[in-house]
DNA sequence: GTCTATAGCCTGATAGAC
DNA sequence: GTCTATCAGGCTATAGAC
């Protein structure tokens, strides 16, 4: 965020140093978009307002329509940028994995998202709160297929006595709700445990309670880590 | 909804026949009071209109303002609405109380709310992933205060060795999170399973899950109910 | 590519007739 | 208590000078 500030700063500077054709377009796409993120994960939808965006972005407003033709364009290309971040994230599960790896593995990935892109998650959850009016498609396709394929993986693992019979799907939600929490309500849990913003070590202190409590109501062992639990 | 905007039309011919003071106005004060929650369950404080509140509503937009001076006036009173209907669910606490009663009836409990009240979950969630701007007083005295009540009872059951010793804080996020989640993202997860919407079967099916999945990680063996697992 | 000006509509809030 | 009319300002989007 203030990195983004800064180099918007230095822009002029930067144009006279080295100027390229399609650097600075690039440049300024890449900025509305970052400045849309923050706005529409703060606002929703219709509470954002363009000038804010601009005003952000250290840009006439029109230019974002210059960029984007229309607040709506903006909304699904940000929202896709978002979607495809966490898609690029998350390997392939073969059948013959170890549950307890790919579950440990799959629970620190989500925290770590979490924790790295706090802004993507929010404005994805602002998204479903609302009824994922620009989402259902995706929902009912790609994100449909992608449950239904780990589930049927889990429900392998079940089937070989890998690990306890419990529902995939609700497994899947758990997991799921557990760790976006974090960033969804970082409001809420960084005053309660008063604190000003996130750490490292308390990060990893909630992948190892969310890994061990979810690892164990599976019925199976965490795996063996370098740092421990506390 | 429907039924609030038939008995207004049918107002007139009611004050005829029986007017008693203060009736309409709690009633009208109340069909507003759902209109706005409703509304600002979808689009946020600043995504909502007075106007749409109104039309739902069934009256005036003046009326609105008539009857709570401010937008934000009206924002405020939904959200403390919330406040105390989550509050009046909860009981006390006791330090000799069986905790894996007190846990799976706390879960329970939080699993009922989401599917009685998901509009009212929903508002709040926007609330929080919009930096709790209206919220952050409660949050800091009389949520943060709860927590630590609860993590102090969790604690002494861990000292008596009742239960595994995990982080008390960390698990209230985790109930929290978790059954939320069937409130606030409530079409993800209807749309992923193919459902129009929920129905009584399936809240308990993941109230059992939930209170299975969550006990077990804290080592407690879940209550016997008269109603099979699945 | 960027910016100012502006069109046309919607916003929260209020005044005042009924 | 309710409703219409209205105000000042904010909204998305665009036109057109530079």
């Amino acid at each position: 965020m203030s990195k983004d500030t800064q180099s918007l700063e230095e822009k002029s500077a930067e144009n006279k140093r080295k100027y390229k054709p399609g650097k600075i377009r690039d440049r300024n796409f890449q900025v509305i978009l970052d400045a849309a993120e923050e706005e529409f994960a703060l606002f929703g939808f219709k509470g954002t307002s363009t000038q804010k965006i601009a005003d952000r972005a250290g840009l006439a407003k029109a230019n974002i329509h210059y960029y984007f033709n229309s607040k709506e364009n903006l909304y699904l290309t940000v929202l896709d940028n978002i979607i495809h971040l966490w898609n690029d994230y998350f390997d392939e599960v073969k059948a013959d994995d170890d549950p307890a790896e790919v579950l440990d593995n799959f629970i620190r990935k989500k925290v770590e998202l979490a924790y790295k892109y706090p802004k993507s998650s929010r404005m994805f959850a602002m998204e479903i709160i609302q009824g994922a009016p620009h989402l259902q498609d995706y929902i009912r396709t790609e994100m449909r297929a992608w449950v239904r394929t780990k589930a049927s993986a889990l429900e392998q693992w079940m089937d070989q006595g890998k690990m306890k019979r419990v529902d995939p799907v609700y497994l899947i939600f758990l997991i799921w709700s557990s760790t976006q929490h974090y960033a969804d309500f970082e409001t809420q849990v960084l005053t309660i445990m008063n604190r000003a913003e996130y750490e490292r070590e308390m990060i990893d202190q909630i992948a190892d309670f969310l890994s061990n409590m979810i690892l164990t109501g599976c019925g199976l062992t965490p795996p063996k880590r370098i740092k421990p639990v506390h």
